[in-house]
DNA sequence: CGCACGCATCTACCATACAAGATTGAGGAA
DNA sequence: TTCCTCAATCTTGTATGGTAGATGCGTGCG
């Protein structure tokens, strides 16, 4: 059972291996727990074992691995206490980014509006992935918009931690109220209401804070123990 | 010219020429756009390419080196967008932090009025790179006292590029005022006023803003040039 | 039966060798 | 002089072998 070939074209071996890595991990095909080594992925992927270590170094760094010195690799445990610190970092960052938004709005009324009409149009057509896409466009604009587009980048990396959680709980996606609540903040915005884009911003992303317990009831094996 | 032994102790090889390099790069022994070689540093330490390779990886990721397949590896320009971009992140985390211990102060204030001592100590001492350990430590103790220390590992993380400035700009560390500051957090603190540490914390934050342009005026080849 | 010791086997770490692209300089032609 | 060509020599990327430490299982002893 081959994980399927990594495209051979551009790029170095090292980040191809990489971003399939981390895609497995994130898509759950690695399970939280899961022990590798450099030598099987080595062997799954067709390349020697030198670029797998250094994928395992980068993988590392992002908090998806664990190398354990002179023992093994395992796939790095869900902690729910770095889920919250995750949502704590993304909370702090995105408010701070409406509120700049709010108070210079310039054209983010009509960019704001674009986007979410479309994910208007593909909740309807029911098309999730699309959805998914267009929702994070729309919190990455609102970094681009406040002139931190780097910001987002962070946010980006320390998100996967929040996608591995969030692959958990598919299907209860509820695009309509998410809508609603991206309209609710376009509209602050476009007004220039900070308090109230903040506010709005802050009931948003609360939405996904009560998935988490039940999260871990319905795996405990894929988090970390309550240290 | 060698740089100082390696301690020979524990960890792996590849962790301590981390930790050194990044010393040489914060300090500015290593400047920016200065072109380095694994080979190079792996002469200069003692040890073999492999080790050195993957510090650079890890170096890299933090945003310290570039490395330029199949050309050189150089050490990261200062960017000034970028700096302004990790203000931007750590004003976001720390206003958030300061509000969430003011509004559930706890045993906040003894905890603070002894770093604030021990400062003031210090201080009076010139003990300047003391002042500055405990500069830090109050900042990371306002995160521990929120309950997200990891979140300031974060800062920590990015605080390496804010520091590169702050090494260039060193002698006008103006203890005093900053101790001042700190006074000025706490009380509101102990006070429960989440509004007025905030605005604290910005205005003690904000101090360091006015540096970066004269610092640029007086080392542009440390700098990215504006994009 | 239970426990401790030891060896086979695994792991990541480090060193070394080779490969391939990029740079730089010299040298020759226009 | 100026520009083009090409080869020596840099660089990082990849492959492979050897090493030390940790694990786990089997064996032998009490």
């Amino acid at each position: 059972m081959t994980v399927g070939e990594l495209e051979a074209s551009e790029e170095t071996m090292a980040l191809r291996v990489v971003g399939a890595l981390r895609d497995e991990i994130v898509t759950m095909a690695l399970k939280p727990g899961d022990v590798i080594s450099e030598s099987d992925i080595a062997g799954r992927y067709g390349v020697s074992r030198q670029p797998v270590r250094e994928a395992f170094i980068r993988l590392a760094q992002q908090g998806l691995l664990l190398i354990r010195p002179k023992r093994a690799t395992i796939v790095k445990k869900i902690s729910p206490d770095g889920v919250r610190q995750s949502r704590f970092i993304r909370e702090s960052i995105e408010v701070e980014i409406i509120r700049r938004v709010a108070a210079r709005p310039g054209d983010a009324e009509a960019v704001l509006a674009d986007l979410i009409a479309g994910q208007e149009t593909a909740s309807a057509a029911d098309d999730n992935l699309g959805f998914h896409t267009l929702d994070e466009l729309f919190h990455r604009t609102l970094a681009r918009l406040a002139g931190v587009e780097y910001a987002w980048q962070l946010i980006d990396d320390h998100k996967m931690q929040l996608d591995r959680v969030r692959f958990l709980t598919l299907g209860v996606s509820s695009s309509q109220r998410a809508i609603a609540e991206h309209k609710e903040i376009a509209a602050a915005v476009a007004a220039g209401d900070s308090a109230g884009a903040e506010a709005a911003m802050r009931a948003h992303l609360a939405r996904a804070e009560v998935l988490l317990s039940q999260t871990i009831a319905d795996h405990p094996d894929y988090f970390e123990p309550v240290h």
